[in-house]
DNA sequence: ATCTATTTATGACCCAGGTCAGTTTTTCTG
DNA sequence: CAGAAAAACTGACCTGGGTCATAAATAGAT
């Protein structure tokens, strides 16, 4: 199927793209291609499970050939890591855009990360434990975009505490360096989640806020 | 195989256990078989790097069947835990036995750490990488005596952070979410290093001992 | 010692992830 | 508009992790 007949007509002469809406029907075909792997593999893994969804399936939904998956994702993994980088990016970008700029820092930080949990939480069936071992051990593209993101995060964190020196609130804080020792509490706490220490974001956020807290005491005006 | 044939010719009346060196054929068939297949693991996950081994193999190799393999692990990914859970404990002796009583803490902590970024990096082809993995998503019986390991290296760390209070060298530090933070960065640095971003020990270790020493800063007496 | 129950071991089998030689689609060139 | 070169796609196939009905070994009872 996808009796696609791409209509391509051009005018002889001119170059074979149309400037305007046309850029190319094998990059438009790409895109799509991408598009629907990508929703397919979500609707898939979001009712199955991880584990118990198959790349068949998901190349079926999505009107390709299995082996088509796999130009577009390095492995299993790296498929999941293509469906949740878009929705990690969101989550991100909403939590520093809800941000309240009055509140002390370990308020900020404990926002953004409670944020993320709840992104974890509410995936189905251990998506989130999939997830999190994807990005520890894949190699494919997919894994790059998202090491990408970590490092945002990290930059937006250490901007964070640059503004709090700014402000007063700490004192002699190394933004970079302190925004790793954050995202490590962070990752901590999440880790702890995926072996079943805690299970709800009320949890999550508490704990993680009691070692923010406790971080930043080193940067405390005196 | 394993031609057995243990004796046991008991005397009737009595308990079917010899006190002394005999405790049941069953059981020491299954320490020694359990023994056999970690060892086997060991060579081949050492020899050809974890992807590339197959569980054929190690069966093979320990003398069992395959089916045998799932008895004494959950699945692959257990089996590395099975094999690393030693090396892992014997690791961490070795490190807390070598901790210098007059160094500063942040010394100490950065020596234990760096004690086992050793252990990881000298695993070949990314044993270590697998490990972490399977730490994160294995719910084998094997991963439960790994989180005991962390648990006491968790418990060890504080330890440490409880002595350099009370010989005055932090004042109001509490022991155990400290110890948390700490290993988190040194959970922090190992992920960077799965992920490509230092390659040598030394490189590791000078990372987390900037982490560790700045969250000492929080309990430093002023 | 013999018989039954229970635990442990086996390996043929199943199934899903991943590959790749061959095919189709798009682009480029004359 | 060929016709060739390059890129993208396909699905039969291979591999190896994990299962499970069956068999062997061990313990307990008589």
């Amino acid at each position: 199927m996808t009796k696609v007949t791409k209509k391509k007509a051009v005018k002889k002469g001119e170059r074979a793209r149309t400037p305007v809406s046309e850029a190319g029907t094998r990059e438009r075909n790409k895109l799509d291609k991408r598009e629907r792997i990508a929703t397919a593999a979500w609707e898939v893994f979001s009712r199955e499970g991880f584990e118990a969804s198959s790349t068949n399936a998901i190349a079926e939904r999505a009107g390709v050939a299995k082996g088509t998956l796999f130009l577009y994702a390095a492995d299993k993994d790296d498929l999941l890591l293509l469906v949740m980088h878009d929705r990690l990016a969101r989550a991100t970008d909403d939590a520093f855009a809800t941000i309240a700029a009055k509140s002390p820092i370990d308020e900020q930080v404990a926002h953004v990360f409670a944020a993320l949990y709840e992104l974890y939480v509410s995936q189905p069936r251990g998506l989130g434990t999939a997830f999190v071992r994807a990005v520890a051990t894949s190699r494919g593209p997919n894994a790059d975009r998202v090491q990408a993101l970590t490092q945002a995060l990290l930059s937006r964190l250490s901007a964070l505490v640059r503004d709090a020196c700014e402000r007063g609130e700490l004192v002699d804080a190394p933004p970079m360096p302190a925004a790793y020792n954050l995202f490590a509490a962070y990752f901590m706490v999440l880790f702890g989640w995926l072996a079943g220490t805690s299970n709800s974001v009320a949890e999550m956020r508490a704990s993680v806020h009691g070692l923010v807290a406790l971080q930043l005491r080193a940067f405390r005006p005196r």
